[in-house]
DNA sequence: AATCAATGTTTCATAATGTGAAATTTAGGT
DNA sequence: ACCTAAATTTCACATTATGAAACATTGATT
């Protein structure tokens, strides 16, 4: 297992500094990456070389974006985005609703694409931002892929946290449910992540019926209509088809 | 000038795997750094750990995900990004065209936030995608801003290469239209950045009165309108506005 | 199926590289 | 103007990354 001790120390500082909202000290920057401080500022000068890393006036620390510019290109699956987002728009047009396209990191959802209907009020995940995979519809649906040993594994690694009122936060419940969505081939986020937001989540196959992404709508609880699934169904499946499923 | 050897080789390996279209073999990424195979390959395993980098199944290299999400912490000036979304959905709900939001990085204009309309035929740019100033409407405002030194500079260095027929190539050219943009206080590009696209570009400005990004609209040329100037015009003060400016 | 060539991976002795304690400078607060 | 805390620079040292060479794997060709 091979691994660079500047390169670990560099992510550390890196997601160091993605864990606050403003800039950084090195002061804290050391701290919380238990790096001595003239380590953490010689290896920060050379990720702002880099454009990894950037100063304010104040000198205070915060990502470059370079960053932006690596993450532009990084490529999601197959040309999953590129089969995927004319789709989504259509979809997006049916129903008026956010679509979301997400892939699965670890034990958490990852929003790789999104397309946003042209309303006041609307469901906003940002590009990039993650959610663990018992709050979500796509991530239960996901979990009832990885089978019972994973997600028996996955409810004592990350204790199931309820982000509302109506997250499935007991393992039992959460093996129902799971069972349950997958048997009918779609799922439900009923406010489970969010109070006030429902979403409907359908996964996506490659020509191997690989599970590759999933595809989910998100809009106000009270809007969201029953005739929504099959639309949400059929665009994944034509994504699906797409990619050879 | 601080800088760290395993650091840079990490940024040429990242920079010459996002150079491909499709995932990369360790032959060509190690001829492209000059970097021994076997240093090469350590150092992709290190940063295969580090997510930013995954190998697909063919044992090709690619950039990973976890660039997407460091990138979706970087911070975009002083929130300036919060405060333009509504601003630009509302010019792109006036005109019916995409608007784009763009910060200057070196020679270059980056695009930090995009807003589509819902229409077959639109311009698309992709969110951290770059382009060199001359051939931007907000790159020639930038251009302006940084003074007849740093255009003599820029051309010097750059070459003022030709992207389409309309391309604005020679210094002479380029410095009076600079000038004239900057005394009107907006720029069009006609097709100068891609044939058939025109776009009206402005300026945003902080509290201090510097220059913190650009806005603009791109359009499909022959259905750009004289009118939509002002529109673009008070979109960028409205949001000059809200920085302080 | 067997051979071969080309690419990918591991090993390991070596020295170059990054390290961190201490010294120095800078910035902020009273 | 002083003091304190943080940021930055310096430098002797040894840990760390290096790359040549050995080895393994892949896939192309006959």
């Amino acid at each position: 297992m091979s691994t660079i001790q500047v390169i670990d120390r560099s992510v550390s500082l890196l997601d160091a500094i993605s864990q606050y909202e403003a800039p950084v000290s090195l002061k804290i920057l050391s701290a919380d990456t238990a790096l001595h401080p003239s380590t953490a500022f010689r290896i920060l000068g050379a990720l702002m070389e880099a454009g990894f890393v950037e100063k304010d006036s104040a000198g205070h620390y915060m990502l470059g974006k370079k960053l932006v510019r690596l993450a532009s290109k990084v490529r999601r699956g197959v040309d999953l985005r590129e089969q995927a987002l004319d789709v989504m728009e259509a979809l997006r047009d049916a129903i008026g609703e956010t679509v979301n396209l997400t892939v699965r990191e670890g034990d958490e959802v990852i929003y790789i694409e999104r397309v946003t209907p042209n309303r006041m009020m609307r469901v906003e995940q940002v590009i990039g931002s993650r959610a663990p995979l018992h709050v979500t519809a796509v991530g239960k649906l996901m979990l009832a892929e990885l089978g019972d040993d994973f997600i028996h594994a996955y409810a004592g690694r990350t204790g199931l946290k309820a982000y509302t009122v109506h997250t499935v936060s007991t393992e039992p419940d959460l093996l129902n449910l799971v069972h349950q969505v997958q048997a009918q081939g779609f799922a439900y986020d009923n406010e489970e992540a969010e109070e006030g937001v429902g979403c409907i989540g359908v996964l996506i196959y490659d020509n191997s019926k690989n599970v590759v992404a999933g595809l989910s709508i998100s809009a106000p609880i009270e809007r969201r209509k029953e005739e929504w699934v099959k639309l949400v169904r059929a665009a994944g499946n034509k994504i699906s088809e797409r990619l050879g499923a």
